[in-house]
DNA sequence: AAATATATTTAGACCAGACTAAAAAAATGA
DNA sequence: TCATTTTTTTAGTCTGGTCTAAATATATTT
């Protein structure tokens, strides 16, 4: 069994890993888990020798084929229970993270393969994030910004990198929600700001906006 | 905030006074929490300055109106989870104790109103317990031994003493399950064996079957 | 390649929460 | 009442997980 610290760590190392390379590096964990790296040090070391993740030191370390089966777990129980709080207690998709967080962590031997069928074995979570069958397996969905699509592609708004207060409100006042389709009318070269179509509405938007929204593309 | 072990505390001891009386000895603490009275002694002293109980050395503990309304609100996440696990979720209602365990220290400001909202205001949980509502109130139902009722007497089965597998199994044989009405025949003096109807069904049960189901009265 | 900067690890400490063993208070019983 | 038993507390230790400060490795610059 592992403890809810050991979870955290092997859910944030697989994490690190999909988006930077193999090897994850002692700073990089210690900073998505806002702790020292004397910490992620020791924690590591632990870890290693319960055979989830592999560790050189100073190179950095690597989730082994088991450590990744229980990331992967982990994940899975976050996305259910994100869909549940959302579908079920109607909470909105950007209220539900923190509460995940700690959900993802009951243990149970059946209780997350009943929330599933409960939930009538949804694919993805509220952000658009697939969802790990029983077996862990499941498809990687394009997940890509706003700002990487081109001149008439059509994305589906599934997220948005960072979600402060301000920035939603803008978001809301021109009807971009979670589902929305967004249409790339044209971009400009100089500043890759660009107008966008969203409900047979179209605006302008500057590139920073552009690159804090995320998209899939079907 | 309250850790897990501090909420656990709180609920043990919340449970004890309803039992025995006014003040908790530490021995009952630790027999209930499995663990040694000087735990119990260091933590209950950690909690007296916390202002959730009074601590007075060698005489034992009682909880604050503070430590009372804690521990009433995590009942009360724990028998509305109840609920769902049993509801929702499809489980049996002795098999849901320690999942509830777990989803009771789930901490969120909405969550428990909304599931509550959700599961349709239910008044009991499975095991035939009341519910408090948002502001720590409920009704205490009689819930009593069967063994206590007399001749003639009905009441609705909401739950047992122990749940050992072989004292399931009984009970399954003549079909006595949590909401059973049952009716108490006759009562020997000699041996407080009883002769007990179940779904038309009649039955004689020792003493000790008698003393290890809980009914309620309506 | 030497000097400097950055990343990482080690050593030693702390806190929560538990434990054991011993001391002290309270309850029991001859 | 005084001796014994039981209950409770204290003192000191341990583990998990964290921290700071210092030491060591690696990377970068000149």
């Amino acid at each position: 069994m592992f403890t809810l610290a050991e979870e955290n760590y092997l859910k944030t190392i697989y994490h690190l890993q999909q988006n930077v390379g193999v090897e994850v590096s002692t700073n990089a964990i210690a900073e998505k888990l806002e702790t020292k790296a004397s910490s992620v040090t020791d924690m590591v070391q632990k870890l290693a020798d319960k055979q989830v993740l592999s560790y050189v030191k100073y190179k950095g370390t690597t989730l082994t084929e088991k450590g990744n089966e229980i990331a992967v777990n982990i994940i899975r129980k976050h996305r259910l229970w994100e869909v549940f709080l959302v579908e079920k207690l109607h909470y909105s998709w950007d209220e539900v993270h923190e509460i995940a967080e700690q959900l993802e962590h009951i243990k149970s031997e059946s209780l997350i393969d009943r929330l599933e069928e409960f939930l009538g074995f949804p694919k993805v979570d509220p952000h658009g994030d697939p969802i790990p069958d029983q077996n862990g397996q499941f498809k990687k969905v394009e997940k890509q910004l706003l700002s990487q699509l081109a001149k008439g592609q059509k994305g589906i708004c599934v997220g948005m990198k960072e979600s402060e207060r301000n920035f939603l409100r803008y978001l809301d006042k021109r009807s971009i929600a979670i589902e929305a389709e967004i249409t790339v009318i044209s971009k400009e070269d100089f500043d890759d700001s660009m107008q966008i179509e969203v409900n047979g509405n179209r605006f302008f938007i500057s590139k920073k906006i552009a690159e804090n929204l995320y998209v899939k593309i079907f």
